[in-house]
DNA sequence: AACAGTCTCAACCGCCTCGAG
DNA sequence: TCTCGAGGCGGTTGAGACTGT
């Protein structure tokens, strides 16, 4: 039994909108607004599905949509949130202010897919990929520089994995370099290398994210088999980082990951006492604050996330929410939820390289 | 200049969800 | 509880742009 295409109507247009089209659909939606989108076609007088106006319209008409290059912060967002939900994109772009699902989409299977296949990461699970270790990648690819392996391996059907760990991918795919080896100006860059170049700074946060993760999960571990000192802290280094990082398009990411990781508020803060009772150190005001903010619905959300811009992401709402389920006063419970979320998902991170955080 | 290969992204397709009746 | 339909979502496509030879 299959369903019947809701555009099935006689001499309905495709393909791309005209200019007048597009001033016909705009006038009639501020006229009428939106809604209703199987009449708007006939009332507006276009030969075009209700299905395909509403898609020009919130994908491309409407007026508060952000249009452009995305900036290395939203990169950062897109990548992370996709680590957390997939290919999630509606809820993405409920992070990502005046950006579209499509759009974000589009960017990701374009761009940042690549990117992470180039850093050696599977962009499904993100993940090192498996062939990191493929002794068959041929040793000139190590030297690639920017400017040809852009074009060398999305261009090829075949793409190669890079068998460098990645702090060294990092440094060879995005310095940006001629092929001489001499510094490439921003003047002689072509957008595309110009978004390379501004993703080191990805990088490295993901550098950091990860190794917070590894910290956490060393530290976890310890404290289920019992050997965790009470006044241990394992955010010390990360919140360092953190704090003597000079890079201020991150300051926005660095909040939000700041804002979902008790951990790092107890160092970050140090004016605040920490509970060292607790197995884990963990100040539990603000573990619990950090359950309040972030184990909401998305949706009672939306306003909150439009009044901060980026807001308080949900960065790890699949943990928040699973461990909000609980009571915050069965720390127990809490913390095993919080761990075992970390444990599942800090193990891709094994081999990275952080020397160079 | 011409051609071929590749990339980008707007638009389409089909399935899913959810609310109304 | 069931059915129906509108709207939403994610995957895919293809025309045009871009780049290299």
């Amino acid at each position: 039994m299959s369903r019947k295409p809701c555009c099935v109507g006689e001499g309905l247009k495709k393909g791309a909108w005209t200019t007048e089209e597009d001033k016909k659909l705009i006038s009639y939606i501020h006229e009428h607004g939106e809604g209703g989108w199987r009449d708007i076609p006939q009332k507006a007088g276009l030969k075009r599905c209700g299905k395909s106006c509403r898609l020009r319209w919130t994908n491309y008409l409407k007026p508060e949509i952000k249009r452009g290059e995305f900036t290395s912060e939203e990169e950062q967002i897109i990548i992370m949130l996709h680590a957390s939900r997939g290919n999630k994109w509606s809820v993405i772009a409920r992070h990502l202010p005046r950006r579209t699902d499509n759009e974000i989409k589009n960017y990701w299977n374009t761009h940042l897919k690549k990117r992470l296949i180039e850093q050696g990461t599977d962009p499904v699970t993100h993940k090192p990929l498996a062939s990191n270790t493929n002794p068959t990648v041929p040793e000139n690819l190590h030297s690639l520089d920017a400017s040809s392996s852009d074009k060398q391996y999305s261009r090829s059907s075949s793409m190669p994995t890079m068998s460098c760990p990645p702090s060294s991918c990092f440094n060879t795919v995005f310095e940006n370099t001629s092929k001489d080896g001499t510094p490439v100006h921003e003047d002689d860059s072509l957008s595309r290398k110009k978004r390379f170049k501004k993703s080191s700074s990805t990088s490295r946060l993901l550098n950091k994210v990860a190794a917070k993760a590894t910290s956490m999960k060393e530290a976890l571990s310890a404290s289920m088999e019992g050997s965790l000192n009470a006044n241990t802290s394992f955010s010390n280094s990360f919140s360092e980082q953190i704090r003597n990082e000079e890079d201020s398009s991150n300051a926005s990411l660095i909040n939000t990951l700041a804002e979902f990781d008790p951990f790092l508020q107890t160092t970050l803060y140090p004016e605040h006492e920490v509970n060292t009772t607790s197995d884990l150190g963990i100040d539990q005001d603000y573990f619990s604050h950090f359950l309040e903010n972030f184990g909401r619905d998305d949706d009672h959300n939306e306003e909150h996330y439009m009044n901060h811009n980026y807001g308080h992401d949900l960065l790890m709402s699949d943990v928040s929410q699973e461990v909000s389920s609980t009571s915050v006063d069965d720390q127990d419970n809490t913390i095993e939820g919080w761990s075992n979320y970390l444990l599942d998902h800090a193990d891709f991170i094994h081999d990275m390289d952080y020397d160079s955080l």
